[in-house]
RNA sequence: GGCCCCAUCGUCUAUCGGUUAGGACAGCAGGUUUUCAAUCUGUUAAGCGGAGUUCGACUCUCCGUGGGGUCACCA
């Protein structure tokens, strides 16, 4: 028989994924992919109380942007209660089940599974050899024999999950750290199933900055915010993917492909990793850089204000918005900034931004005089040049400014084209902007 | 508290007994012919503590400490 792997993600239909939850269907994913097997997604939604309408088709959007697929399913546990009670039946016809007391709910007789109150081992693909004694799971009676239904049609959890996957045919269950208690459980109900037992492997929490458990109470962002923000898909699984995971070499940045090829469960941390965003811009800026120039320009281009799309220098500002960025959502900023709306409208000049050293604008009457000079000669000096881009601009005033100082003359001259403290280089603007309007803006501040 | 797991720079981590303990993010400093951005260079910063084992421990063992997880008729 070949080795033919198959995992699961059984995610609860209770709301939005974060880190945490899609960082577990990634490495059951990596994992199946990298070893030709299948992935199948399953949702447990037995608990109809605490689950969310549409939850599960916003969870299969979320991984459908993320480039993330399954090959089987959805399965739904709920529409599954048929099988469980045959299973339950027959379990009790053995006689490794059995009903007891009146359930709290007060609709039946609950089902417990006699406990063999021993040892379980099981080797953990992540963790190693584990041991945990199945006595340990006394209820305050003193009873280890678990429940595993509320009545004969209502199983609860630990029983589904695992007549699923024995009937499913799961190989591998790839899950966190919090399952690892609950394993015996379900070691045990498996073994009365007469099932085989698949492989268990258990990935380290992912914590908060808090060093608490991600969760929902804690922190954890949604995943579709950060898709919001303007993070792309495949640095976001990038970046999931690092959490607790490592090659071993100091490759950082990753395509999908790359990442199905170095996965491995071996090179999973066994300590839980705590969740800083700090390096998310990062790696969303390395991916950023791989995509096509005109992409990235028409993916910037969409997200101008329409006076800025329809303007005709909006092209050659593109290119700067780019490197000021790394995410989308970054574009933003810059724009409630007006980080370049001098482009498109007249600045606003104060007249003691025009001298560049900021001790020195107390006495801004004494040093506007020379200030205005400076301008005067820039202006002029310009006016001489013919073939208007960056290379003659800087060699028309370079000579002056360097004689006169740079830090005086360069500032001068950039203030009174962007009228803020910081922006690109005068070059630069002069450039987008044209002659003509450069003159005017550098005449303006003249006037002030 | 019981049980299980873990422990290297602020953060993510490399190291599978012998290294000046490496990289990345963040930080800082400097260069890049004025500022910002980008870029380049440099730099600060780590083996929790204590016993062993060993010629030699970050690496192996034990104890302590610290952190995390989990203890439902939830999933």
């Amino acid at each position: 028989m070949a080795h033919e792997i198959k995992v699961r993600f059984p995610p609860s239909p209770t709301g939005e994924w974060h880190f945490g939850n899609v960082r577990t269907f990634v490495f059951n994913y990596l994992f199946a992919k990298k070893n030709q097997g299948e992935i199948v997604l399953r949702f447990e939604d037995t608990d109809s109380a605490r689950n969310k309408p549409g939850a599960d088709l916003s969870q299969i959007e979320i991984l459908k942007t993320l480039g993330l697929d399954f090959d089987e399913g959805p399965y739904y546990q709920s529409q599954r209660k048929e099988i469980y009670k045959k299973e339950l039946q027959r379990l009790l016809a053995e006689g490794k089940i059995y009903e007891a007391e009146e359930n709290q709910a007060g609709t039946g007789k609950i089902i417990r599974i006699k406990n063999p109150e021993r040892d379980v081992v099981w080797i953990d693909l992540i963790k190693g050899k584990t041991k945990i004694s199945s006595t340990s799971f006394k209820d305050e009676k003193g009873n280890s024999d678990f429940i595993i239904a509320r009545s004969i049609d209502d199983p609860l959890y630990h029983f589904t999950v695992v007549v699923d996957d024995f009937l499913m045919g799961i190989t591998h269950v790839l899950r966190g750290e919090d399952h690892v208690t609950s394993t015996p459980r379900q070691i045990i109900i498996l073994e009365a199933l007469g099932s085989e037992i698949p492989l268990y492997g258990h990935f380290p929490t992912i914590l908060g900055e808090n060093k608490k458990k991600l969760g929902k109470r804690n922190g954890a962002v949604p995943v579709r915010e950060y898709l919001e923000q303007g993070f792309l898909p495949e640095a976001l699984l990038n970046a999931i993917s690092l959490l607790g995971w490592n090659p071993g070499d100091e490759q950082e940045i990753f395509t999908k492909a790359e990442l199905i090829e170095k996965f491995s469960l071996e090179k999973v941390q066994h300590h839980p990793a705590v969740f800083y965003g700090d390096k998310l811009d990062f790696i969303n800026k390395e991916h950023l850089r791989k995509l096509p120039l005109e992409e990235v320009f028409l993916e910037i281009l969409k997200r101008l204000p329409e006076k800025m799309q329809s303007n005709k220098l909006v092209k050659k500002i593109l290119p700067l918005i780019f490197e000021r960025i790394s995410k989308w959502g970054d574009i933003n900023t810059l724009l409630s900034n007006k980080e370049f709306d001098f482009f498109f409208e007249e600045p606003a000049y104060q007249k003691e931004l025009l001298i560049c050293d900021e001790r020195m604008r107390k006495g801004v009457a004494l040093d506007h005089e020379k200030v205005v000079e400076h301008l005067k000669e820039i202006s002029k000096l310009l006016s001489d040049v013919s073939d208007f881009n960056y290379e003659k601009i800087k060699e028309s005033v370079w000579e002056y400014a360097s004689k006169e100082g740079r830090g005086i003359v360069l500032w001068a001259f950039r203030v009174s084209l962007s009228g803020k403290e910081k922006s690109p280089d005068p070059f630069l603007i002069s450039e987008i902007l044209g002659k003509e309007e450069t003159l005017k803006r550098i005449d303006d501040a003249t006037k002030l």
